[in-house]
DNA sequence: CTTGACCCTGTACCATGGTACGGGGTTTAT
DNA sequence: ATAAACCCCGTACCATGGTACAGGGTCAAG
C-alpha cells in the first residue's frame, strides 16, 4: 500500500502519515526503488489506534507511551489501567476549571440588565475592579 | 512608571506587555528620551482586566473586542452580555465533549481487571478495533 | 507517448500565548 | 566612578498537532 492509500483507509491527511513518521509514532516503512513507501495493513490500524486514542484526550506524546507499552515484554495491564485512570483526573479537573469558568461568567452576566451603554456595564466593571476578584475568593 | 513596575504591579512578566502591547491590548506609552516606556496607573488596570477575562476563558482576541466595546459609543452593554452568553455556551460543550471523553475513558478502565500483560489488555484492544466504536455510536 | 495523479524531501507556516536571547544603551544606588 | 538593575529592539523559540509549499521524480491509465 502507498501513503495515500494508507491516508485513505485511515481516513487522515498524507501529511499526518508523514508527521506521525517524523514523531516516532509509526514506523518508517520499507522502500520501493522509487522512493515510494510501501505500507502494510498493519499501519491503517495502528493510524486508527492513535486517532482513537486522540479521542479520548491522549496527546500525541502519551499515545506513543501506550503503543510502547502495548508490546513491552514486562509490563502489566495495570500500568495501561493506570494511566486511563489518569486521563481521567485529567479531564476532572478540566471540567472542574470550566464549571469555575462558566460560574463566574454566569454571575457576571446576571449583573447586566442588557441596557445602557457599555461605559457602565457591570460585567466590564467587574472585570475592571480588583474587589469584586477578592470577594469571590 | 516603567514597564518593570508596571509588570510587578500587575503581575505580569515584562516580556509579557511588550507582548500585549505588539499585539495592541495594550497602547503604545509615551517613552523618555532614553526610549523607556513611560506608563500611567491605567495600564496596570487595563492588563489586569485582560487577566481576569483569561481566567474566564476570553481568548486574547475576545478580550481585544472586549476592551474595544468598552468605549464604543455606540454599543449597548447587550452586545457585552452576548459574548459573556457565547462564552459561556462554548463551555458548556467543551464540558460536555470532556465529559464523554471521561465517560469513554471509564467504560474502559473497567473492562481492566489490571492483571495480565498488556498483549492482552482489553483497553488496547479497544482502541485497535474499530467495532468497538462504531458499537458505541 | 502524454497527462494527471501520486510520491518524495525539507522547510516553513499556522494558531495561541507567551518566553528567551543577544547585543547594546540607561538608570540608580553606593 | 562603578556595578547592578533596568530597559530597548528584533528575532527566535516553545508547546502541540498538524498543514502547506516548492521543486522535482514516479506511476498508471488513456
Amino acid at each position: 500500500m502507498t501513503i495515500g492509500q494508507v491516508a485513505k483507509r485511515a481516513e487522515v491527511n498524507i501529511e499526518t502519515i508523514r508527521y506521525y513518521e517524523r514523531q516516532g509514532l509509526i514506523p518508517s516503512p520499507p522502500r520501493r526503488e522509487s522512493g515510494y513507501r510501501q505500507y502494510s495493513g498493519g499501519t491503517v490500524e495502528r493510524v486508527r489506534f492513535i486517532k482513537r486514542a486522540q479521542e479520548l484526550g491522549f496527546s500525541l506524546k502519551e499515545i506513543a507511551e501506550l503503543l510502547s507499552l502495548r508490546v513491552a515484554p514486562d509490563i502489566s495491564c495495570s500500568e495501561v489501567k493506570r494511566r486511563a485512570e489518569a486521563k481521567i483526573t485529567d479531564i476532572e479537573e478540566k471540567i472542574r476549571t470550566l464549571q469555575k469558568m462558566k460560574e463566574a461568567l454566569a454571575r457576571l452576566a446576571s449583573t447586566c440588565s442588557g441596557r445602557g451603554p457599555t461605559s457602565e456595564c457591570p460585567i466590564l466593571e467587574a472585570l475592571e475592579n480588583e474587589e469584586e476578584k477578592d470577594a469571590k475568593e
